[in-house]
DNA sequence: GCAAATATATACCAATCGGTATATTAAATG
DNA sequence: CATTTAATATACCGATTGGTATATATTTGC
């Protein structure tokens, strides 16, 4: 790994939780220089632009939690235990244990959805490929007669994800940990309602 | 209504969207004096900041929806079918016709919810306020015999607003309405299943 | 260890940011 | 209609925005 490539993650690591908690208009080019202590033609030395920067941040971001979910999805035996671990990694969104400020797949649909075409296509594809995670999850459950067959993948792939970012906008914002328990009990009795 | 007042509310009416769409940080005064065709002495003339249109802007953009939300509510007569008003009232959301740019307060939760305070304080007023008024519809739904009284009505009113506000986000990132169907057609079976 | 290539810092750019003092225009009141 | 008052426009402010050309360090390959 050459000198470039371990700064251009240094600024990355650096700079994607103030992306994910200010936004991309929120996030200025003085933030990325205070937040990593080098100048502004370092900065671009390694990015071509605000916009590499604030992409290359949302990729880490989203690796971060998602490399968290499949190691702990892997330890799971049954598909219900393994949709229940959503529960337990996204539950760290609102201690900010995994990346501060709450979901970066939530908080860049928000920012860029009418804003940054770029940005929400990232978006777009981490909320699709989330969504196929679970279809075959649910899929491999019916297979195995885990899961009853006359519920739809699909619905029950876009319900879950519905019901986790929903509860993280209302608990963060809040700021009540009993509001994030009361939905994800709820997404408990809906997950095991599926048999 | 004096000039200054109807000015006033134009100035909320043309910026709301604006506000709803970009965020924040994302709205300049540029687009604020393009979007209303006034200049910026005429701005602060009726506001004294930046900050002061954007919570009106919250204010308007927020009784738009309500006030839509209890005409409709007003017309049904049992609780289920109160309920299952969001749907149809958010629906809305998508196409653009209540406001542009979705849900204002899961925009501003997220836009605000480490950035800006009073916008913030907002916003938990607005959930909060949600959250009483569906915990009250469960509590007459209990006394009238239609809901079963083992339901608990807060994390009633919490696990619909995480459906519906988890189901806009999706919705209007992927541009799928048939993802909105879907997780809608899972909200009507959880309100079913409150009897 | 020296030269070529790479990486970082310095100093600057025009444009835009939010905001204001003052001048001008329009509206309300006697 | 005249005068006071309120509302809008003009012109400007310093600070910050994203971005760049160039100079200076720092690595890398030989």
């Amino acid at each position: 790994m050459t000198k470039a490539e371990k700064t251009r993650n240094f600024i990355v690591e650096k700079t994607a939780p103030i992306f994910n908690m200010k936004g991309y208009a929120g996030t200025s080019l003085n933030d990325i220089t205070a937040a990593t202590g080098l100048t502004k033609g370092s900065i671009y030395g390694n990015f071509a632009n605000k916009d590499e920067v604030a992409l290359a941040a949302f990729d880490y971001n989203l690796k971060t939690v998602s490399s968290r979910i499949d190691a702990e999805m892997d330890k799971q035996a049954s598909i219900k235990e393994k949709l229940l671990v959503y529960i337990m990694i996204y539950q760290n969104f609102l201690s900010g244990t995994v990346t501060e400020g709450g979901c970066p797949i939530l908080n860049t649909a928000i920012d860029a959805d009418d804003t940054h075409p770029a940005l929400r296509a990232r978006a777009v594809k981490a909320v699709m490929g989330w969504k196929n995670k679970i279809i075959k999850l649910i899929e491999t459950g019916i297979a195995n007669k885990e899961i009853s067959a006359d519920h739809n993948p699909e619905q029950v792939a876009l319900t879950v994800i519905a019901i986790i970012e929903g509860g993280i906008m209302i608990s963060r914002l809040t700021a009540k940990p009993s509001h994030w328990d009361l939905i994800m009990d709820s997404l408990k009795k809906y997950v095991n309602s599926l048999s």
